[in-house]
DNA sequence: GTAGGGTTAG
């Protein structure tokens, strides 16, 4: 094959990843390399832009100089550039070692530098160890080029310990204020996750430049400060330090607000960087969060080069939007467009799956079965992201077999299968796996989030207590707001709403509207009209617009038959102008979606199912249902009341389903709001009379109903 | 010869 061919096949392999034009320097220098000396060979590899010029010229190189390290460290670190690592590592695992007690810093730097751009982030601390060892055949004192590679390994590793270590040798060389380093060392400590320490450098450094702030933003957005990372970006505009490419990818990834978006949008384009499509797709994914989908494929669909990150991109951002049918159009598209697909393009695929109500079991089953001819269903990240999508389509049955057949586990894949115990109701599950997780992996602040909500939706509450107490004793981690709301929702379900309240005052932190909402929620089960107002007038102040949080109030007063405070509730939400969530219920049969909502008559087999529903409840109320009016409308009848319970979209979605499936089947729904109260109690019943099971999934948790008894234990 | 950066599982 020719030089030109090979280059044309591999362009047509990679029709995403497209290959500026070869130099013809490149190509036509090839057979001269003979005669060229090592350093000049290491200029013309740096010219080469394809992986087949690469190849020919490393052949030629590597015959006339086979044990020149710093060409191998220079045809690796252009490996690693091209994106082609596994070439770059064998290169170097193939390349000498350093000549014993060099002492010249030169070819170690070029070394590390190949390793840390190949990713070997392990072998390039080894490789500093090596040279900082003269016993071990090292002994060259690092220089300023020494560390900006190892503190990217270090990085790389999330290696706090180890990145401390070359920072303090940074100072005791007195390389610590060199911009480069204080660069790397900023990086470093940002991915680490010490923005205390990332800070302190960035303060100290005697010369800043953009790189310095971009690394600074970059470590605030990484580490979930978004707002100090768009705080700072405007200091550094405001000391007129021309922001670029780096900077805006990292700005953009801190945008949620339209306005802030669009700002961005003009200087990026003032710049004439609107048209990179790196930055391209940082912006899809920046207006996809800001709630501006269709903006958002206005800019992919303007992308003309697009890369497999623009596909994941979008997708991604369909599956943010709940638009799973968007994303699965984009999916096919792209598929028939024969663009050969990755891992992060399955990722998005599975979340726009397992978030969506629209998409069902089999749906999952489908996607699963595709990453699985795809052979990318040995990825860590993708299995554990189909843990989470079967948890979340009722099938703990088969999240637990991909989890049990992973070669590898992490602390994520742990979480997920342990707050997907949680969800389903099943708190000892989640605790057993929980103990044997603490064997391999140390628990973090999410974790304990899991377990702790996993223990009050099962009502485990002494154990409750224990992780708790348990998080800072034995693993040093500061409670968080939302394990605080798991604590309030704890006490609130074995009805100690006082102290619950005391509990809540006794915070170190300000509690914010998780905390408030599970005590308002908890007063739904125990009424307690003072400490609903309590927890009300916070939610109302610190989100006003939710129209969940003044329903609930509302409910409350009804059931201690304060009707009067109910219609104030209900009036203050009008005035304020805050619309309810319509809401629906979702059941698939045969493949097919139906969706319901309250009293809807657009089913063809509407009235079979109201003639149905009006004798199953009938039949229900033989056996004790009493339907509960709390959760009807207002100013209405009683009788209307209890009426308008009954063509509740749950409701009628259950019986669609028993009309519709064979017996014994499963009945699985999916509400987008908590589920009814009344709608709760009578699907006991119906599961009880049927002798079905029937799944609920809400916004909250699962619900398993058998036999006239439900997971949660009437407490969600 | 050096640093910062896009899509990415709880």
């Amino acid at each position: 094959m020719t030089l030109r061919n090979a280059i044309a096949s591999r362009r047509a392999l990679h029709s995403v990843h497209p290959i500026p034009n070869e130099p013809p320097l490149v190509a036509a220098s090839a057979p001269l390399l003979w005669w060229r000396g090592p350093r000049s060979s290491a200029s013309l590899l740096n010219t080469c832009t394809s992986l087949c010029a690469l190849k020919l010229l490393h052949a030629s190189v590597l015959r006339r100089h086979p044990d020149d390290l710093f060409l191998s460290a220079t045809l690796a670190s252009r490996y690693a550039f091209l994106g082609f690592s596994r070439h770059a590592l064998s290169v170097l695992s193939s390349a000498p070692p350093p000549p014993p007690c060099a002492s010249d810093p030169f070819l170690w730097n070029i070394l590390l530098r190949a390793f840390a751009d190949a990713g070997a982030a392990e072998r390039t601390l080894a490789v500093y160890h090596r040279m900082r060892d003269p016993g071990g055949g090292g002994g060259a004192r690092p220089d300023r080029f020494t560390f900006p590679p190892v503190l990217k390994a270090c990085g790389h590793l999330r290696n706090l310990e180890a990145g401390a270590e070359v920072h303090r040798d940074a100072v005791e060389l007195g390389y610590h204020y060199d911009v480069f380093v204080g660069n790397s060392l900023i990086a470093m400590y940002g991915k680490g996750g010490a923005l205390e320490t990332a800070r302190r450098i960035f303060d100290e450094m005697p010369e800043r430049n953009v790189v310095t702030w971009t690394a600074m933003i970059g470590a605030l957005a990484q580490n979930g400060h978004t707002e100090e990372a768009l705080s700072l970006f405007h200091s550094m505009l405001d000391g007129r330090v021309r922001p670029n490419r780096a900077t805006f990818l990292n700005v953009m990834s801190c945008v949620s607000k339209a306005e802030e978006a669009d700002d961005l949008y003009k200087l990026i384009a003032r710049q004439g960087l609107h048209s990179d499509v790196f930055v391209q797709n940082a912006m899809v994914g920046m207006y996809s969060r800001c709630g501006k989908i269709e903006f958002a494929r206005h800019l992919f669909d303007g992308i003309v080069e697009k890369d497999l990150a623009s596909w994941s991109s979008m997708i991604e951002g369909y599956a943010r939007a709940d638009m799973f049918d968007e994303a699965l159009k984009l999916f096919r598209k792209m598929k028939l467009g024969g663009i050969l697909l990755d891992h992060v393009i399955l990722l998005g695929i599975i979340r726009a799956c397992s978030n969506s109500l629209l998409a069902s079991l089999q749906h999952a089953r489908f996607i699963h079965g595709f990453v699985v001819r795809n052979l990318l269903d040995q990825n860590l990240m993708v299995q554990t992201a189909l843990i989470d999508l079967y948890v979340k389509h009722g099938s703990l049955r088969n999240a637990r077999r991909i989890f049990d057949q992973m070669q590898e586990k992490n602390l994520v894949s742990w979480s997920t299968m342990i707050s997907g115990y949680g969800m389903h109701g099943r708190g000892e599950d989640a605790l057993r796996l929980f103990s044997c997780m603490k064997g391999s992996v140390k628990p973090d602040h999410i974790v304990f989030v899991s377990v702790l909500s996993a223990c009050s939706h099962a009502g485990l509450i002494d154990k409750g207590w224990q992780c708790f107490n348990s998080m800072m004793t034995e693993f040093g981690i500061v409670p968080r707001a939302e394990h605080y709301a798991c604590m309030v929702d704890l006490l609130g379900r074995a009805g100690q709403l006082k102290e619950a309240r005391e509990f809540i005052e006794r915070m170190p932190i300000k509690p914010d509207s998780s905390v408030w909402g599970s005590l308002l929620g908890a007063c739904r089960i125990h009424p307690n009209a003072e400490i609903a107002e309590l927890a009300a007038k916070s939610l109302f102040k610190l989100e006003p617009e939710n129209s969940g949080r003044y329903i609930l109030l509302s409910n409350i007063y009804t059931s201690l038959g304060k009707i009067e405070e109910a219609h104030r509730i209900r009036a203050l939400m009008r005035w304020r102008g805050v619309r309810k969530i319509a809401g629906y219920t979702i059941i698939v049969v045969k493949n097919k979606v139906y969706k319901f909502l309250v009293g809807d008559r657009m089913n063809p087999q509407s009235d079979l199912i109201y003639k149905e529903l009006e004798k199953l409840m009938d039949r229900i109320r033989m056996i004790g249902y009493v339907p509960n009016t709390n959760f009807a409308l207002h100013d209405v009848e009683e009788e209307t009341k209890e009426k308008s319970l009954y063509v509740h979209s749950e409701k009628l979605a259950i019986v669609f389903g028993l009309l519709n499936s064979g017996p014994g089947c499963v009945i699985q729904i999916h509400k987008n709001l908590r589920v009814c109260g009344d709608c709760h109690t009578a699907t006991k019943f119906i599961s009880k009379i049927t002798g079905r099971e029937i799944v609920v999934r809400d916004s909250h948790r699962f619900h398993h109903f058998s036999d006239g008894v439900c997971s949660c234990g009437d407490y969600w």
